[in-house]
RNA sequence: GCCGAAGUGGCGGAAUUGGCAGACGCGCUACGUUCAGGGCGUAGUGAGAGCACUCUCAUGAGGGUUCAAAUCCCUCCUUCGGCACCA
């Protein structure tokens, strides 16, 4: 999952999953408590074991009860009470004073022997590790606040090289970085460095050590936790499994698929899934013994869904297994996935792991199920803010499309931001759409004047060049989901047009190629018109948007005479005119023999003349 | 606190990735069409100076590299997102 080689997907996208499934390397230790249990811990510093001075349990963790001495049987149940009420937030809260108790219970620490105390403190969490730590405060700047709090011992192990000796007493903060260990028996003089894992000498060392002797091992962890699918919901797929005194869970058979919800529900505020509550649906027969069984009344998390639904896309109709795999090699994987940043770390999440537990199934092939991935940003309010019902910014779709066409809705959309920025709505702007289609509508339908002249042959070349240079701007603007500029474009090309029917176009070939192509790069933008138009003026066959793209005629594109704008020690000055194939050599004696660029030289010599990509001509004086 | 993105006219945004800053659109102004309004059409529209040809300044702020910087480098400011005691 933290590999996303091949994959073109937003930076901030794959920035996002890798923090979020966060993986980090150390090892896991056993320690012993004194009444004999094993406490297994996680820790990214084995290096620093030695200087372990206690431990500190998650209050959640399941030995605290057993491990508590009576006489502080009492706190701790306190302590407990007050954590289970918190909420993850207010527990979470990163600036939040360290609160603990002592239970009053020892542990062995496995690497000296040494007898340290286990505190619980609602700064451990249950969900993360094992949900006990060892803590070394010489070296943890959470473990350090805790010790200092409570006065608990601090035994420096790590000492910096070329700085005083440290002092667990009168250290100000914890040493987080590299140095020498120390007080850790034969590993004192070891050197260890700011590297993560074994890459680390001093933690390699010891982690190398610990296997040997059986007290630890190298070890993974990830702050990605476990996906919970099921949920007491009535909106998801149903769980398909039944339940049966005799024979307990069983799939239900093939044969009775899908489990399909009942209709027929009724919602009670009871906090029960309305499933649980339907009369008869949970009814069902064993699968093995043919006897009365129950349903499982929980239904699935909708990301379940969500994470393989493009596969059944492919063929909704298929029912010999979840699709039809010659679809399967036509399609996948996605070429072009486009959504919310949002979904990051939630649905794209889910996906990628689904696809990859399919793949290791033998289901599907490859590694990931999305080769492209652009997110677009959010159409915020008129105020700029999140539109939302309680801020009354909110504006509805379907009001527009009703006021101006879901062409010309569409259309704005993709014009008025860049796709994956997002900005503010603006009511004013989508008339500038609104009046670019409705201009577009009337360059075709209206009947065309018969013109007093033919149009010259340099109007109509300079109608194809115009043509065909905008449809070589709007590929590749669709391959980089630069939307906006192809609507600029198609808004300048059709000014062209209306110019060049003036001069008498219309009617010429080059005229009906430019209504061609004009449709073809309409068609995604405002689908339902460059079909009307298509169809039903051009008479060309139904439908345009099966039509093959258009092929740049590079000819056709190319400027005859190239302009270039000329600087006179960085400013520019004048610009000259030469013909497109014109060599660096002419152009530098064209723009030397400009009068404004002589005037700005003042008589002296030019240093330098640079050509830059045939664009820009730089003069240094 | 850590990580990331973004700052360009009155507004949304362009700028072929180092090469004419402001394409295209909104808004505004003028003119035309109209009894009028709307609509439509044409032209203008970064700021300052000038009768004008033009000139100067300008891409969040400051510095640097370069013939040339919105774009590259350094320092800072602002806004927005993500994570937030992860052992």
């Amino acid at each position: 999952m933290l590999n996303f080689d091949g994959m073109d997907w937003p930076q901030t996208v794959k920035t996002l999953q890798t923090n979020w499934i966060d993986r980090s390397e150390g090892a896991s230790v056993i320690f012993k408590t004194e009444q004999g249990d094993d406490v297994e811990i996680f820790t990214t510093r084995p290096d620093t074991l030695w200087g372990a001075t206690f431990m500190v349990f998650s209050p959640e963790h399941p030995l605290v009860d057993k491990i508590a001495a009576p006489e502080y049987k009492a706190a701790v149940e306190e302590y407990k009470a007050q954590a289970a009420r918190q909420s993850d937030i207010q527990r979470g809260a990163a600036d939040k004073e360290k609160t603990g108790v002592f239970t009053g219970g020892y542990a062995i620490n496995p690497v000296n022997g040494e007898r340290i105390p286990i505190w619980i403190a609602d700064y451990v969490l249950m969900s993360y590790g094992t949900g006990a730590i060892m803590a070394v405060p010489a070296h943890d700047e959470r473990d350090f606040a805790f010790a200092r709090k409570y006065g608990l011992k601090i035994i420096p192990v790590i000492q910096p090289e070329g700085q005083p000796q440290l002092d667990g007493d009168s250290m100000p903060e914890a040493y987080i970085g590299g140095g020498v260990m120390i007080n850790s028996a034969h590993f004192n003089g070891t050197k260890v460095n700011d590297q993560k894992g074994r890459k680390n000498p001093g933690i390699a060392a010891v982690i190398d050590w610990l296997e040997e002797k059986g007290i630890g091992r190298e070890s993974v962890n990830y702050r990605y936790r476990d996906w919970l699918i099921s949920r007491q919901r009535y909106w998801g797929a149903p769980i398909p499994m039944i339940y049966c005194q005799e024979h307990g869970w069983n799939p239900v058979p093939d044969d009775q698929l899908p489990v399909l919800l009942p209709e027929d529900v009724e919602w009670k505020p009871t906090g029960e899934s309305p499933l649980k509550l339907h009369p008869t649906w949970k009814n069902a027969t064993c699968p093995v013994c043919g006897g009365a069984a129950i349903r499982e009344t929980d239904t699935m998390d909708t990301f379940m869904c969500s994470s393989w639904y493009h596969l059944r896309y492919l063929s909704p109709k298929y029912d010999q297994g979840p699709f039809d795999p010659k679809e399967y090699d036509y399609w996948m994987p996605v070429d072009t996935y486009t959504g919310g940043i949002e979904h990051a770390t939630m649905h794209l999440l889910y996906t990628r792991f689904f696809h990859k537990a399919l793949r290791d199934a033998g289901i599907v092939k490859g590694n990931e199920p999305m080769l492209q991935l652009r997110n677009q940003g959010m159409v915020l309010g008129e105020d700029n803010e999140k539109m939302s019902k309680s801020r009354g910014n909110v504006v509805a779709p379907d009001v527009l499309v009703q006021k101006y066409g879901a062409d010309t809705v569409r259309a704005y959309l993709m014009f008025f931001a860049r796709w994956e920025m997002g900005a503010p709505w603006d009511s004013q702007g989508i008339e500038g759409c609104a009046r670019w289609i409705r201009r577009v509508w009337t360059l075709f339908t209206d009947p065309v004047l018969p013109s007093a002249e033919p149009p010259s042959g340099e109007t109509l070349k300079h109608l194809r060049r115009k043509v065909h240079q905008t449809l070589r701007k709007v590929t590749r603007d669709f391959e980089n989901f630069e939307f906006n500029t192809i609507i600029s474009s198609l808004m300048e090309l059709l000014n062209e047009m209306y110019k060049a029917r003036e001069a008498g176009a219309a009617g010429s070939d080059e005229w009906r190629e430019a209504q061609e192509i004009y449709l073809k790069m309409l068609a995604p933008v405002a689908p339902h018109i460059a079909e009307e138009l298509w169809t039903n003026q051009l008479g060309k066959p139904y439908s345009i948007h099966t039509q093959a793209w258009h092929q740049v005629d590079e000819t056709a594109a190319r400027e005859d005479v190239i302009e270039l704008p000329v600087q006179v020690n960085g400013k520019v000055r004048d610009r000259i005119t030469v013909p497109a194939e014109a060599t660096e050599e002419q152009i530098k004696s064209a723009a030397l023999a400009s009068e404004t660029v002589q005037k700005f030289l003042e008589g002296k010599e030019p240093k330098k003349v640079i050509v830059a990509n045939r664009r820009l001509v730089s003069v240094v004086a």
